[in-house]
DNA sequence: TATTAGCACTCGAAGAACGAGAGTGCCAAC
DNA sequence: GTTGGCACTCTCGTTCTTCGAGTGCTAATA
């Protein structure tokens, strides 16, 4: 069922006037403001229609119409002037990304925490990551009662932790160890280390000490931190910012539910492997508690088998087209950054697709 | 000016009230639940004074009465209760103590996660660090592009870095290049490492492919963040609980005080060496957007020259025996674990001394 | 046939009026 | 010094009213 051009003129007219004063919208003032060249009455029936089509509705009788998640849905993947970021924008993105990722490794925090800044909306960052093995293994030998255990993984993250013994080792034995955990422990995955393994390399070290068991738990430890899918949600705060938080209680449920960052991963399942950006409007979104908010979601090359997903939530009067390409932007340069692959040419990159889930449109 | 004992007795009594309720206390409320033995009439009386006093004050004329931050304060000084937390209580926090500090050694994080699970507001978590030193420097070969580099620090923190270079390296570099930094590097300070100590390491190891200044760079930056003071801040959602939040722009406005959470150093700045609890109430905080809420403070040892704080953040009307009880014994915790010294007897560790600021009281 | 002007109608938001109830202050009695 | 009693005050929630924005419909117009 196409509709005409012009509903769909007068369509994108009313999100664009809801999304920046979140007011119903009057065929009054759109007559006014938005270059139809028509008359209020003509806007009259179109809304009508509009909402007999289902992609505007009307708060009560008297008021003006507001945009149904449908009629979102139509706008972000038709009407929607894809917004093109400024040179300075896009250069303000990447150097704050530069500055952002040297500061601290904790890039997942990092990342969130830009994203929420640059959309003044609230972010979560979050990697999945798949099974992960270990590369090397080195035991630094500090004194007779300590050591470091330093590991370096499969996809090229390191992780140390100081060992303090209650009783002294002699540095033979570590670098007995060292060489029997570079054997037997790397590039096998968290599941292969059984206690079987544990005590065979026990053995086969002399270690009376338990430090065996030491090592393989930290070894243990990593690889099960790193196989867990991080989520970091930040800007919540930002929610507050919008009028449609006015409602204290209804804020507090979304932040509540946001803090415990992980469970937005359902919506996150069906991972894009393209650069697409997509954007889910409001029941579109599988989690109850975002049923009538928006989500914004790009996915980026984080190197060695780790994709990393980058989430913006507002309501479903958010403005897509700047958080779209924001997040975009930010996808594309933590890959051009993070990924494995050649690194692209380094001018400005504002190809965006935006892509949605069309499966519930009826 | 010293007021009676019955005063007292009714003062403490309305608080506890208020504390509970959030609604203004009336004289018959108190003579029907806490036991004083008199009339509402005589409490009625009481209570004009108390108001005459400055410790009360009444919203509108024909409302209960709600505590002044001066009436907070004599509360907080030698009215309330210590609460003693249960054996359950202690251990249970003893117990998410050591899990949490197991799990991820992002410590000042999982602190402040912590206190503001424990107590249900909003908490925050900082180290101030007094100038650290490396400790020991170990270069760990990976192949001819890659090594790892490992620094210890006095306060026993490990860090390390993965480099990848654009060109090759031999072993004998590395070795002499680790053996090097470990002489002339180790036990000095951050502004000891100077361009002119970096250039003769640099002709002394014979590099000619600025391998040493790659390193110095790490050791600079390492140096800066760990000298830097950390703030964390979590459960900012907590506040939207409190009733006192209700106003949307009220909880905002502290809200984003609170994210960029190192402002509240000021607060931090008489920060104390003994073990003591500290509560700010109100307008005896410095922080403009901190007036009418109260904080309150613990500080613990965090090893080598370095203490943490924690604070809790809440309405004035906050629990404050509550919150003060578990936040010493999070600290006194954190100071075991952490700390320099041997550790205590790990029985029950309820002494709690809590001190305000009284500096501002007329 | 599509568009427009005009007009009666609807419905929510904001304000005014009002009664109920909680709590006070004061007074006289104990 | 304490208590019961009582008139008074002020907020809160409810109801009623008004105001105005915006609609839907109809008849006139291009």
């Amino acid at each position: 069922m196409a509709i005409s051009e012009r509903k769909k003129k007068i369509l994108a007219a009313v999100v664009d006037a809801y999304i920046q004063t979140a007011e119903p919208v009057g065929s009054k003032t759109l007559a006014q403001n938005a270059c139809l060249g028509c008359s209020s009455a003509t806007i009259r029936n179109e809304l009508a229609e509009l909402v007999n089509l289902g992609y505007l509705e009307q708060p009560h009788t008297s008021a003006g119409r507001v945009p149904t998640p449908m009629g979102y849905r139509l706008y972000v993947n038709e009407l929607m002037e894809k917004q093109k970021l400024s040179i300075e924008e896009t250069e303000d993105i990447n150097r704050r990304l530069n500055q952002k990722l040297q500061e601290l490794d904790d890039t997942i925090g990092n990342v969130s925490r830009l994203a929420s800044q640059l959309t003044d909306y609230p972010a979560l960052a979050l990697t999945t990551q798949t099974a992960v093995t270990i590369k090397r293994f080195d035991i630094i030998y500090v004194d007779a009662n300590t050591f470091i255990l330093v590991l370096m993984l499969a996809n090229n993250a390191v992780r140390n932790k100081l060992v303090h013994l209650p009783f002294s080792v002699d540095q033979n034995m570590i670098q007995r160890l060292s060489a029997l955990f570079n054997a037997s422990f790397t590039g096998i995955a968290e599941d292969e280390i059984t206690p079987l393994l544990i005590s065979s390399t026990e053995r086969a070290a002399n270690d009376s000490m338990g430090l065996t068991s030491v090592i393989a738990a930290f070894a243990l430890e990593v690889l099960g931190e790193s196989a867990a899918p991080a989520a970091f949600v930040s800007g919540e705060n930002r929610l507050l910012g919008q009028p449609e938080f006015r409602d204290v209680d209804k804020a507090h449920r979304l932040m509540s539910y946001l803090t415990g960052g992980g469970h937005i991963l359902p919506a996150a399942e069906s991972f894009g492997t393209g650069e697409e950006v997509r954007v889910l409007i409001g029941p579109e979104n599988v989690a109850e508690e975002l049923k009538d908010s928006s989500v914004v979601i790009a996915s980026y090359d984080a190197g060695d088998n780790t994709r990393g997903l980058i989430g913006v939530i507002g309501p479903t009067r958010m403005d897509y087209s700047a958080v779209a390409a924001k997040l975009g932007l930010l996808a594309a340069g933590l890959s051009r950054r993070l990924g494995g692959g050649e690194a692209p040419p380094p001018g400005v990159n504002n190809k965006l697709i935006i892509k949605g889930d069309d499966s519930n449109d009826r």
